[in-house]
DNA sequence: ATGGTAGTCTCACTA
């Protein structure tokens, strides 16, 4: 199966971009973020004429994210847990109705600036309660990704030009800590795994021309339990749609896993 | 060093 994560940054305003690029890619599930909108407004009958089921959580404006999936979903869980008095809807997770069933879940990691202040220590208790999770997770040993906009550049060679970035909520000690925890729980970052030697970008900036001269950032990522590591076959970066007009400032990361 | 862009029931905020 295909599975794809893409921040569309409102999903009303890119819906042309973003059917068309499921109706080339044909991914099996595509995980998004930012949809910026309410569940009401989600343009739901254009995913579902496209042969998509959908489980989303949004919110009005900001953040918002969904599961557009081929296959039928079930188990779906809105919100993060460990804090009931968080209204941010960044994170959603269901089981897909393929092979003897793979979790997936689509993130919206909070972006954490500016350092320090309120929205870095969101940051850093909201990974904290991933972290949570995930532990609790994968007792089930049931295959997973967990995957979305991490706003992490794990590594300075993630980024065009780390020493821009110092300092930022991005490539924090604290926040990379924290994201080598999840690694250290077990999970495979699965594009960095099979491309070692690489350097390329999921993110461009929409200012001062970062798309054309190539200033961008990887801080979309797959991370695998070790049961959905032991599918991977492969994990790309599709850059195209971020040259497209009206495109988002995200382009598409997918992995096939090869489920029986 | 600064400011540049895009989206959202804004004239400010988020990224």
């Amino acid at each position: 199966m295909k599975i794809a994560t893409w921040n569309v940054n409102s999903v009303r305003a890119r819906l042309p971009n973003v059917l068309d690029w499921l109706a080339a890619a044909n991914p099996d599930v595509l995980l998004l973020q930012e949809t910026k909108t309410t569940d009401t407004d989600f343009p739901a009958l254009e995913f579902e004429s496209a042969g998509y089921h959908l489980e989303i959580h949004g919110q009005k404006s900001y953040n918002g994210v969904a599961i557009a999936s081929k296959h039928k979903l079930t188990n779906i869980r809105r919100g993060l847990p460990g804090d009931d008095s968080d209204e941010q809807a960044r994170y959603i997770e269901a089981t897909v109705d393929v092979g003897n069933g793979v979790k997936v879940a689509s993130i919206y990691l909070p972006n954490g600036n500016p350092v320090p202040g309120e929205k870095f220590d969101y940051k850093l208790s909201w990974m904290d309660r991933l972290v949570s999770h995930v532990e609790k997770s994968l007792i089930s040993e049931i295959p997973t990704a967990w995957a979305g906009d991490y706003n992490i550049l794990p590594q300075d060679r993630d980024c065009y030009a780390p020493e821009k970035f110092a300092g930022d909520a991005l490539t924090m000690p604290a926040s990379r800590a924290r994201f080598r925890t999840l690694l250290n729980l077990g999970l495979t970052e699965a594009w960095r795994t099979l491309h070692p030697q690489a350097q390329e970008f999921s993110y461009w900036d929409y200012q001062a021309g970062a798309w054309p001269k190539d200033n961008g950032l990887r801080i979309d990522h797959f991370l695998l339990s070790p049961q959905a590591a032991d599918l991977l076959g492969s994990c790309e970066i599709d850059s195209a749609p971020r040259g497209q007009e009206k495109a988002s400032d995200h382009t598409p990361v997918w992995c096939q896993l090869d489920t029986a």
